[in-house]
DNA sequence: AACCGTCACAACCGCATGCGA
DNA sequence: CTCGCATGCGGTTGTGACGGT
């Protein structure tokens, strides 16, 4: 199901990712943030591209990701904005919490494509039929079927749509909640209870997760100056219209001036604050933390 | 048991977009 | 305005799993 791993020309790894590669993205990610994908990985460790570092957080690795199998009110959803949209996949992914537009693009097109034109087709035989016999009542439809025949208002639809805030394509759902586009009140960030992305990781090393996670942290090469990273986040904290950029020369392991500003999000500090829980009880609580010092204007992730 | 076709999905690729210099 | 860079998005591909013959 996977590709077999690879290098390419420039000495990029390439194909599937293996869990070492996972727990060194994860450790940095959570510790540093996403300041930089295409700087990212080189002080991550990994032999990998910014990109594709970029890609196996966002789609696979990430908080509140959602596996498993599609209900069938989510398939209700994708197809019918699908028929509203197109192939708007990361909008479609919006309206369904913990999926990313990749996971429903390829749903479509491996499932509900199929029985979206199986069932059109169905439905212009019936139509066929139902024309000849000049029949008054079509059959009732339900689920999948109904939407398919009898698609709601497009107001249904456009309402929906208008709901959605400027956080709302897939890639700002995931880098932490849906809950900042519902919540009214930007005091609180609470990341729900959906921690199955490290289930791989969980299965292995049970309660010895942290530890077995720490050497990846330790290694981490060339990361920031953990005392310029905490004075940059107090100063950070005390100016509020600069909550969460700071100038990369502080931050940068290079010191390079010219390096990009650097996003700070509460990931930063997000091993710090749970690693004296145990791995049960943290995994089993959500991830609750301040996020009233920052405006909801300016909520910036790991994007 | 071996082969083959299909399916599901992870990952890659190229283009589009946004933004700062 | 233009250019370059970083990121986002959607299409496509590659590969293992699985079922049928």
């Amino acid at each position: 199901m996977a590709r077999t791993p690879s290098c390419d020309k420039s000495g990029m790894r390439k194909g599937t990712w293996t869990a070492e590669e996972d727990k060194k993205l994860i450790a940095y990610v959570t510790r540093y943030g996403c300041w930089n994908w295409r700087q990212l990985p080189k002080f991550a460790g990994l032999a990998r591209c910014g990109k594709s570092c970029r890609l196996r957080w966002l789609n696979y690795l990430r908080p509140n990701i959602k596996r498993g199998n599609f209900t069938q009110e989510e398939e209700e959803i994708i197809i019918r904005m699908h028929k509203k949209l197109g192939n708007r996949w990361s909008t479609i992914a919006a309206e369904l919490p913990g999926r990313t537009d990749s996971e429903v693009k390829n749903h479509w097109h491996t499932t509900l494509k199929r029985t979206v034109h199986e069932q059109n087709t169905v439905t212009n035989e019936e139509t066929k039929v139902s024309n000849s016999k000049n029949e008054r009542d079509p059959v009732p439809k339900s689920g999948i079927a109904s939407l398919l025949v009898t698609p709601p208002p497009a107001t249904s639809i456009s309402g929906s749509i208008g709901a959605l805030s400027p956080f709302s394509t897939s890639s700002e759902f995931s880098c932490t909640t849906s809950d900042l586009t519902t919540s009214s009140s930007s005091e609180m960030l609470v990341f729900e209870d959906d921690f199955d992305f490290l289930d791989d990781f969980t299965e292995n090393v049970n309660e010895n997760f942290w530890s077995d996670l720490e050497p990846y942290l330790a290694n981490i090469s060339n990361k920031p100056n953990e005392t310029e990273l905490q004075i940059e986040t107090n100063c950070a904290l005390q100016n509020q219209d600069n909550i969460q950029i700071l100038d990369a020369c502080e931050l940068s392991p290079n010191q390079s001036s010219s390096e990009n500003l650097i996003l700070e999000s509460d990931f930063g500090c997000f091993l710090d604050e749970n690693t004296d829980r145990t791995l049960d009880n943290f995994w089993g609580q959500p991830y609750v933390t301040d996020m009233s010092f920052v405006r909801e204007s300016e909520y910036i992730f790991m994007m």
